[in-house]
DNA sequence: CCTCTATCAGCAGACGTG
DNA sequence: CCACGTCC
DNA sequence: ACCTGCTGATAGAG
């Protein structure tokens, strides 16, 4: 990387240098000590003199910010920091692809501490050099360095080791991967629109997410993946509130939709139709079909299409989850692979999550994690105003469990909510409501070709 | 002043062609 | 590699 | 009888 500043003030010396550096690159140990006995030898110095106080503290503040330099992983600017509402990932690069790349290479390191030792003990020879400083000076002199060091790094904790693995569509060939198909469903719908309206056949049914769906399940099908689509079920009773909600900004968003198709607004109408969409028993009936057809396997899901997926992989039936929704974490999967779909159209790079490592990097375990989600509010219970992702996770490091936080924390500043229900909230996270292993029977076959042609041209309109 | 949080708006597919 | 139009 | 999120910008609180 800097190569490119050395190549450009080349004369004989930096090129003595450079032999002689690329000649000791492999001794590591030696390097280090020998750094160690000119530290000891600056050290004795010193003592024995009484003097040059400053100068030692220079380097012991140039050390430190080094070595914190050295402590930090190299930011990937593709990683913009990800999480927000769901879990706090540590964002770090990768295991195999990228090995844990230091903001501060190790030999750099050396390097630079080695001049540094060189240069104090040089300066420890130039007597105008020993000021008589005031101890108080140096000492806040250190801790507004030290302020600023600290700060530098975004956050010393942040490195996790490797949660997250960016690849590609081919590494998934052969795998099995769950989804969540009432939330494609829904995509399809709002996106494969034409004038404001899905696409439909001659009879006015809408086809746009059977359209949808056949593609990406082919293009998934194509690169060796299988899919298993999984199906909502009826919702769990703490999701009421939230869906109520969720209606009545439905019905608001048609009534907005109406009002603008009278006054001819064509944007206004698409922009709000787009919010009326709701998934039917229809759509996913065709689907199934569809699936069927295709030879794909589908889960019909208890209760919640997330939790399901996590039990699958749990069980061992799948590979991993393939969603974009964080909960799936929460519920216990531990591969969650984001961007499956569409990397290959948009060069988005598949991200692979995996919940123990993040738990590692995070350093707190699966119970104290479902706690950290719900403080950061989940769909089955209010959480605390005032409380977001940041004082989640140290609230959950320092407590560990949510009734600690509760009796700690001051309730004045933070309004828990009344009847909080937090713990139902948990009992679904760890326990949900999901099929036994031996219920879910997947295998995937051979496409019924006539079959499909038959159902999709003769009855869907597809040509 | 800076940091953290809450809130709101906007957006959401896949393909082939030029 | 993009912007764009079409899919039903 | 009922079905989803993320991102980014911005304002406000502490």
């Amino acid at each position: 990387m800097d190569q490119d500043k050395n190549v450009s003030s080349f004369t004989r010396l930096d090129i003595l240098i450079q032999y002689y550096l690329d000649r000791v690159t492999p001794y590591v140990v030696a390097r280090w000590l020998t750094n160690l006995c000119l530290l000891i030898v600056f050290v004795v110095r010193i003592i024995s003199i009484h003097g040059f106080y400053i100068i030692a503290y220079c380097l012991g503040i140039f050390l430190l910010n080094q070595f914190l330099l050295f402590l930090t992983p190299k930011q990937d600017p593709s990683f913009a920091d990800d999480d927000d509402h769901a879990p706090s990932l540590p964002t770090r690069s990768n295991e195999e692809f990228r090995p844990f790349m230091r903001r501060l290479p190790e030999f750099k390191f050396w390097y630079i501490t080695f001049k540094a030792f060189a240069i104090s003990l040089i300066l420890t020879f130039i007597p105008i050099l020993n000021i008589p400083v005031m101890w108080p000076v140096l000492v806040i002199y250190f801790i507004v360095l030290f302020v600023l060091t600290m700060r530098q790094p975004k956050l010393i904790a942040d490195q996790a080791p490797a949660a997250i693995k960016e690849g590609e569509m081919a590494n998934y060939f052969g795998r099995k991967i769950a989804i969540d198909a009432s939330m494609s469903i829904y995509q399809f719908l709002i996106a494969v629109r034409q004038n404001g309206e899905n696409l439909t056949n001659d009879s006015g049914e809408t086809t746009s997410h059977l359209m949808g769906m056949f593609y990406r399940t082919i293009r998934m099908i194509e690169n060796g993946i299988k899919p298993v689509y999984v199906f909502d079920g009826k919702p769990p009773q703490l999701k009421s509130k939230e869906l109520e909600k969720r209606l009545e900004r439905r019905t608001e968003a048609e009534a907005e939709k109406t009002k603008a198709a009278d006054a001819g607004d064509g944007e206004a109408f698409d922009k709000f139709a787009r919010r009326t969409v709701k998934v039917t028993r229809e759509h996913n009936d065709d689907c199934k079909r569809l699936l069927t057809l295709m030879g794909v396997p589908y889960v019909d899901a208890p209760t919640e299409a997330e939790a399901q997926c996590a039990a699958l992989v749990k069980q061992g039936k799948v590979y991993g989850v393939g969603t974009e929704d964080m909960d799936a974490l929460t519920f216990g999967a531990d591969v969650l692979v984001r961007h499956l779909t569409f990397s290959e159209t948009r060069k988005m790079p598949i991200r692979e999550y995996s919940l123990t490592k993040a738990l590692q990097g995070l350093g707190i375990n699966f119970e104290e994690f479902t706690d950290l989600c719900i403080l950061l509010g989940c769909d089955y219970c209010d959480s605390i105003k005032g409380i977001g992702q940041k004082r989640a996770l140290d609230l959950i490091k320092q407590h560990r469990n949510i009734e600690t936080i509760l009796k700690n924390i001051d309730k004045k500043k933070y309004a828990v909510p009344d009847d909080w229900a937090y713990e139902q909230a948990r009992q679904l996270f760890k326990v949900p409501e999901i099929l036994p292993a031996d219920a879910t029977d997947l295998k995937w076959t051979e496409p019924d070709e006539d079959g499909l042609v038959s159902y999709m041209v003769k009855e869907k309109g597809f040509s």
